[in-house]
DNA sequence: GAGCATACCTACTCGTGCGTAAGGTTACGC
DNA sequence: GCGTAACCTTACGCACGAGTAGGTATGCTC
């Protein structure tokens, strides 16, 4: 005990402000290299350089703390892509800056990130949360392809607009994951690979060519 | 106490092999259900009309208990993927045909399934026994790739193959998470949809098209 | 330089659930 | 009909970690 005397004699007494961001610094560290549940408050807050009984004083349970995670965490990349892709550009071009955004987000933020969001596929409480941002995300995606159908003169079922979306960014996320898994990779490259199956699919769709089973 | 008694007067003894099937029916359901951690072995237990010794004495402990689900269910859809899809038919025959199955699986194991896959993703023992398993869906997607490519006389890097088809599992993975949150979808319409986006996709690419950044 | 609010700590309680020890019960061979 | 081995049970030990009670230092205000 006491140990920390030695090696720093005066500890700062730091304002709530501050200190909830360490804290969440932290934690999401913590949660991302051990998993959720593996997780302890204890490790979360030794980590932040901190006492337990400060964390639950300002983030909650712990379930609050890891929705408090997710959420900045979230923030900050919807931030990310919603800044790079402005609504006014033509369709590939917003794809292709939203989808460089994102990468280079993923890239700069590999070990937090792609594994809070591993975390958060699991159990019900986060679920919802992170479902309510990919549903975002997925809108924005659909609304981009619809919006680039209708200038074609073409128009195509609600549904099956947003089971695109979904595949597109299904397929985004799992390159993600691949980044994260990969530090030699490069986020600009993979967000060309991911442009490279996403248009040239999409393009194939929004000139209305379908492929459809030789029997059936 | 002695509930049993009454409704089931002389309860089964069943040999070995026949519990376990039981069991890990059981524990897909709850751990499925519940999630890794929320599964108790006493309602895995309960739920297979079985004791918990019984269970630790067959499948050992819970991580390994899930592990045996994870490859159980692991198995199973590859064999219905890999019986479907023949390396002998040409690429978009057997893609349709991977996809068909695959989805028809999920389709038809809604409940345990894609929540089983979802829980994986999360702790590290399990990530890896998935990661083998998407490791082989991949290898099997980029050789096919790769077949078509050097039918039509042409070559791509290995690392360009891995991340596309890595990108399509992704894609097909996402659907999957898509089909097994609406009950009333159709596992078939879902598998043309996804093979729209792949297959129209990957027919550009193969015929060497290929997009880049307008500026840089 | 007294008082008060706020940052911060050590050291505990207590629930939960994994894994097990030790002992019944049923089938089957002889 | 009796032993023996496999099947199956009830009931417990024990560790681990979330959350808390109650006390100490610090700096800001007047």
């Amino acid at each position: 005990m006491l140990a920390r005397v030695s090696s720093t004699p005066t500890f700062k007494r730091l304002p709530r402000a501050v200190r909830e961001q360490q804290m969440l610094d932290a934690a999401v560290k913590v949660f991302s290299r051990r998993g959720f549940h593996a997780a302890s408050m204890d490790e979360i807050a030794d980590d932040a350089g901190i006492s337990k009984p400060m964390v639950y004083a300002y983030l909650g349970t712990k379930e609050e703390l890891f929705v408090a995670c997710l959420h900045r965490e979230g923030t900050r990349m919807m931030e990310a892509i919603a800044g790079a892709a402005a609504p006014e550009l033509p369709a590939d071009e917003r794809l292709w800056r939203g989808l460089r955004a994102f990468f280079g987000f993923v890239g700069a933020h590999r070990d937090g990130w792609a594994v809070l969001y591993r975390q958060a596929r699991g159990s019900q409480p986060f679920a919802a949360e992170l479902a309510a941002m990919r549903g975002r995300l997925v809108e924005v995606v659909a609304g981009m392809l619809d919006h680039a159908l209708r200038a074609s003169g073409r128009e195509v079922g609600a549904t099956d607009l947003e089971v695109v979306a979904y595949a597109l960014v299904g397929a985004t996320e799992s390159l993600a994951d691949w980044l994260a898994d990969h530090p030699e990779a490069d986020a600009e490259k993979t967000a060309t690979r991911m442009m490279n199956v996403a248009w040239l699919g999409a393009d194939q769709l929004l000139r209305g060519v379908t492929w459809h089973p030789g029997e059936v």
